[in-house]
DNA sequence: AACGATTGCGTAAACGTTTGTATAAATTAA
DNA sequence: TTAATTTATACAAACGTTTACGCAATCGTT
């Protein structure tokens, strides 16, 4: 017989008339209590069909099982897989996730960390926008757990989780010239974030080793498809144009290929 | 000076020499508070770098500003975007989203409801994975709105959005015959999914209409990439072959693409 | 039979807000 | 001058849990 709205532990008392202390500890298990009543309080709870509020647990015990997940697109394709993992590992050590999107805008990234952090979420896993920092600086001084994710953030001393941007840059150019090409355009992304500037570093590296560096190879956007899109097509028009372009993230990548399909230009270029 | 973590009203309210009461009320505007009290408690806030405690507030004005958003798997292209819609519109109204995948696991999904139910969010957005739907009603039950996408659950009074899968199907079918397709294959997805059992239907009905419907050039499976795959092998195997391939979801699009690419078979088909 | 130890549970205070009720001070009306 | 009204704030209860403390009943010991 559910009662209006939602059971509290007190109905759940009332019916099995014990304290409700009582049947916080036997859902918890964290005092003895004898057979008889564990079974009174658990038959009450099935009868009224009692859910926890979660929210008053939270409140209480100083953790919301919460975390929060801060990626600057969903839509970027490079981001469902992580989320994805970052899901399965929590879920499983009993997280929910709160998800958001920052489109790589700080101010947004901002109002979001202060937001999550008035949720009371234990960690927040940032994939930072720029190089601002203040924010999660905040949240580090109040104890917060905070992992970032891809890029890096100067002059802060938090867990980092990051590809090796430059030294794979580096190598991939590397590869690329022992294959015979001698120009080499790259389309890079947004140079304000940490993975933006590193990876132009490995490239310009590597080409400057060999001496084939190119200034007018070189174009500089943010990492959309439309950057990727026009900035090819301005490699294309330097003549000589590159025999290679290399696309900084899978969203360039695409706005590439656009390009070269448009132009009729065979994709095997990576 | 920030005092020792979290800062509470309380705080605040020592600092302004007011009640926390009259903090409350000037931070929501809910009732008149004079200009110096007002000045006061401001300053005081941003002095100490008060932050609500959103937790405590929920409980309180038992709503938590938070949707839950259950969907099978955001590693299938087509829910980054769903995700990222839903989160414009929500986050535009204040709401956080807590983000859940069942992989269309149906003991998952009983799973994620009842706990995003402990969590009280206020609304729940449910890609429902098979025709269970005890829980669902309970929620309804329970006044948590909900809202079933892309899937429909018979027996269930609640808002739905679905593309009109059925006559999608039978009207692109139809269009494929006009073509002049006479062997048009189909991989299905899971039946016991709406969606997939009425493209296939929209699928039946158009061939039945034009009498060209051929049990063997129907393969049924799931909405995998590893489905789509390798039932469109077994569909190139049937002699002969069908002249156009039908994928249910864009998951057993690309398995099908596999698959042609493979028999070196040219792409332009959907 | 009296006493300490043990067993099983209830009472009440917290967590940080919001909000109904109450109350001083200041103002107006008489 | 006093009563009635308004203005600005404080007090305290509630939201649904968890948990420290305490107390009665039972038990075993002498």
């Amino acid at each position: 017989m559910q009662k209006s709205f939602p059971i509290t532990m007190k109905d759940v008392a009332e019916l099995a008339k014990v304290s409700v202390s009582t049947v916080s500890h036997t859902i918890n298990k964290t005092r003895f209590v004898s057979d008889v009543t564990r079974q009174r309080v658990l038959r009450a709870m099935a009868e009224l069909g009692y859910h926890p509020n979660i929210i008053a647990q939270s409140l209480r015990r100083k953790r919301t099982n919460t975390v929060g997940l801060i990626i600057s697109d969903i839509t970027n394709p490079f981001f469902p897989e992580v989320v994805r993992g970052v899901e399965k590992q929590l879920i499983r050590a009993g997280y929910s996730i709160i998800l958001a999107n920052t489109d790589d805008d700080t101010e947004k990234e901002r109002e979001l960390v202060t937001l999550l952090y008035g949720k009371r979420v234990d960690g927040l896993i940032i994939v930072p926008s720029g190089r601002e920092n203040k924010h999660i600086k905040f949240l580090v001084q109040q104890n917060v757990p905070v992992v970032l994710l891809d890029r890096k953030v100067e002059g802060l001393e938090v867990d980092t989780v990051l590809v090796d941007n430059c030294g794979g840059t580096k190598r991939l150019t590397e590869y690329l010239i022992s294959l015979g090409h001698k120009r080499v355009g790259i389309i890079a992304g947004d140079i304000n974030i940490s993975t933006g500037r590193e990876r132009l570093d490995g490239y310009v590296e590597a080409l400057k080793k060999y001496s084939l560096f190119n200034d007018n190879l070189v174009k500089i956007g943010d990492f959309s498809q439309e950057s990727g899109y026009s900035l090819t097509l301005e490699l294309l028009s330097f003549s000589p144009p590159p025999t290679v372009i290399l696309a900084c993230n899978n969203l360039l990548g695409l706005g590439a290929m656009d390009a070269l399909r448009e132009k009729g230009i065979q994709i095997p270029q990576e």
